[in-house]
DNA sequence: CCCGAACTTGTACGATCGTACAAGTTCGGG
DNA sequence: CCCGAACTTGTACGATCGTACAAGTTCGGG
């Protein structure tokens, strides 16, 4: 190992990076179901030969782009947990990253095509877990489990119109609502 | 016209609502983008022939499909509206009706699929404007304006949620957050 | 220097797709 | 009775798909 971490004699590993990113971007244009390895090739500027070198089938090839989305919740979920712990408390911090993370209505369909995917094959339902376990986790301490639950479903709602009507999220109605759910006595 | 209403020679209309019917039967099972005209047939028991005789064209096809999903999304608004309206209140109501509803999770998932659909292909905006505005449009003359839209964004999170894990909806929680969200303050 | 492994590229394969269509069958109106 | 419109059916078309692979090219280790 001469030049150490990832080698790249021609840089084999951009070009893995490079098919993963353009899945991803396939997919959020077409869909799952019509990404196709001619497509995913065109966009990474690769040949179509170089798409079965590195991933031998198509399923390979798309669950590499949806790895890529996996670890960028995973990040995601780190920005939540900041937003939620500044000034203002949970429904302030909650509310912005929600109204924030709505405006990319690009990237949040992608996720929520993907999100629903998870229902129909196992390979995504880690992705849609790491969401759900991962918001719980992070407010369950703050507002109990209950609450926690409850604004994890407000807030997926929400995210959910706004990506698909193309609208804004309202946000200080938003932080109201998750006021209310925050406040709620227990059982 | 003799016979009256429809006609009937073979029962042409009788394939192309079956034709239909299997185009939601398909799309269920493989996503709006996998679905083809030989699958259709099949499901519908008919050759491949009445398809394209029926429906010139894939879209057209499909189209018919989701016009089905379309009407049964209003239907199930009224039973919405009826569920809301029986003793208990809008909480236990809304709760056991979005339980009943994630009950069927292939359902469930078919609609929310079309439903994120809606926002790559403007054909099927109807079909969420459908139920966003007919949420909306019984919550708000017994909550307000405001509480409707947040408790439409929780029970459609709530849903969403159980038809992406597969879990069943918490039918006492759900309702104790509906309360919540309906007791908010005004601004 | 050079050689084998790693990578690249273009082309070709059978399968399946959406769609077209010719030839048959059925049926109601005159 | 019968004829044309409505419907049925099977087959065939070119296009596109996933995948395989032979022939080249590059490059680091010995």
């Amino acid at each position: 190992m001469a030049s150490a971490a990832g080698g790249g004699r021609r840089d084999p590993e951009g070009r893995r990076r490079a098919l993963a990113a353009a899945v991803v971007a396939v997919v959020a244009e077409v869909g799952v179901g019509r990404a196709t390895h001619r497509m995913v090739a065109a966009r990474a500027g690769v040949p179509l030969g170089a798409t079965t070198y590195y991933f031998p089938t198509l399923a390979d090839l798309i669950a590499a782009g949806l790895a890529l989305v996996s670890d960028s919740i995973a990040d995601d979920l780190a920005s939540w947990e900041a937003a939620i712990g500044e000034a203002g408390g949970v429904a302030q911090g909650l509310s912005r990253r929600a109204a924030e993370y709505a405006r990319d209505q690009r990237r949040a369909l992608l996720e929520y095509e993907l999100y629903l995917a998870a229902a129909r094959g196992p390979q995504l339902r880690p992705l849609a877990r790491a969401w759900l376990d991962g918001m719980h986790e992070i407010l369950a301490p703050r507002v109990g489990a209950r609450a926690a639950r409850a604004i994890t479903a407000l807030v997926d709602g929400a995210m959910l119109q706004a990506a698909v009507t193309g609208d804004p999220i309202d946000q200080a109605a938003l932080a109201e609502a998750i006021e209310a759910l925050s406040a709620s006595p227990r059982p």
